[in-house]
DNA sequence: CTTAACTCTGTACTGTGTACGAAGTAGAGG
DNA sequence: CCTCTACTTCGTACACAGTACAGAGTTAAG
């Protein structure tokens, strides 16, 4: 199957998982030397998925890449699942924090420029769901800091984390799309603009697909996609959006001191 | 291999897949009478898609529940990435058309609730990647609608398309964490607070997740769970998310009209 | 009637996660 | 030192994917 993407975990016994994620195991007091640690297989399977994306990142592959059989793996790692979790607190732990004193804008578009650089370092992020697995340490210092950038300007608690939540789904949106785009340039072996040599014939030998019957469609497309030189343009909805995103909060932040003054 | 998502086409023949989208297909002028219909394979998958996640639509999956061989589908549809494909523009056949003069923002907040609850009508949309594919008739159609929306209010071409680009991009990833979180409910077979009650004493357990680490992201979290009664409320944060990006664009139009005035 | 096009299907190949059990290793208890 | 037992390693095997290939059966065109 050519897969590519968001995996998860079944239903696993959580305890194994977050005791892995958080580095306390208590050390094998008996039989023989392990060959590896759990941080060589993460390593491991992190290169793969960046060399490849997520379908890389298999049992028997990370296996061969570590030179050891794959059911080997088992002993460092639940599952293929947990392994996922794990690579992605691991590949949180190289966000770096922003520096203290920047004013909320600031600081929140250097956190979502350091978002942004991650996820096109580590595409394979992207491919894998977080939901509840976000309880690794990466993670949480990741929460703790975002929520320091909207600290004391004026919102409650609940509307922090709604911002912060905002923001970040706006870069992993944008960069999604960036990150689709790349791929299939990498896959299908065609550029955007080769695609649509190929396909704009067909598509015009279609009657319903009348630009006629499409007409702002059709006039905003070609603009912006020779605006951009591309069909789309993930770096530009990306910069967009933070400003739109941006100015919104602010409305929301004046509304609020206004409101209490 | 437990799936749980977007998956994607390899590189193949563009002209089939556009061919089908359209439905200009040169009906077989030999042969036996075919026991079914392109449409047939397509609803059907959607009924599998629909009741299990994408997961589910699987060639052999979709062949059962249509009473043939698994090989006798490969006539009606190139693979299973064409398929997944017609599936997508199909459903987006579904979103309805707002009503005329209701003002931009009314518009678009039509627009973004009808495409949430699209989205959770048909929870496979999300697990399915889009890029190029947005060529099918309804996905054509639904473009032209949204930027109808956004016509005639001051913006250039480029920025209308990255207006409804960036809405869109909202109501795609607060879905996706709405259904990430609701198909987490149902293969854990544990609520939120079922979950935390199990994880909560496992990370209590380890020095290193002392809340005291963690000071914000504690306090804001437990305030944020308490309100939404729930670890993360995706509803929630669509809501707040479009207020914040309709206020974000509305400071774009006064700049624009200011700037023009 | 012949032929060519078309539908349908059985078999088979590759690749996946991982359950199971056997074999070997090394510290703990005596 | 010997034995036991926890531990690591790994070969085999199974269920389930997508789909290539080849053959059999069916129908309209010439």
């Amino acid at each position: 199957m050519s897969r590519v993407s968001t995996e998860d975990n079944g239903g696993s016994d959580p305890r194994r998982a977050i005791e892995l994620l958080w580095g306390v195991a208590a050390p094998a007091r008996r039989g023989p030397k392990p060959k590896l640690t759990t941080a060589d297989v993460v390593s491991a399977a992190i290169t793969l998925g960046d060399a490849d994306g997520i379908d890389a990142v298999t049992i028997r592959g990370v296996a061969e890449h570590l030179g050891v059989s794959p059911m080997t793996l088992y002993t460092y790692v639940p599952g293929r699942a947990e392994l996922l979790d794990l690579m992605i607190d691991h590949a949180h732990g190289e966000l770096s924090v922003p520096e203290p004193g920047l004013g909320w804008r600031a600081a929140l578009t250097a956190l979502a420029d350091d978002e942004w650089a991650l996820y096109h370092r580590h595409p394979w992020l992207l491919q894998a769901t977080t939901t509840r697995s976000a309880l690794g340490p990466n993670s949480f210092a990741r929460y703790e800091h975002e929520l320091r950038a909207v600290e004391g300007i004026g919102l409650d608690d609940v509307e922090m984390d709604a911002v912060v939540t905002l923001v970040s789904g706006l870069v992993r949106g944008t960069a999604r799309s960036s990150l689709d785009a790349a791929r299939l340039v990498r896959t299908s072996g065609m550029t955007d603009a080769q695609w649509w040599e190929r396909v704009g014939p067909v598509l015009a030998g279609i009657p319903a697909a009348d630009p006629a019957h499409y007409p702002l469609a059709s006039r905003v497309g070609t603009a912006a996609g020779q605006a951009h030189n591309a069909a789309s343009d993930p770096a530009h909805n990306f910069r967009f959006g933070l400003a739109r995103v941006l100015d919104g909060i602010e409305t929301l932040i004046s509304a609020r001191s206004e409101g209490r003054e």
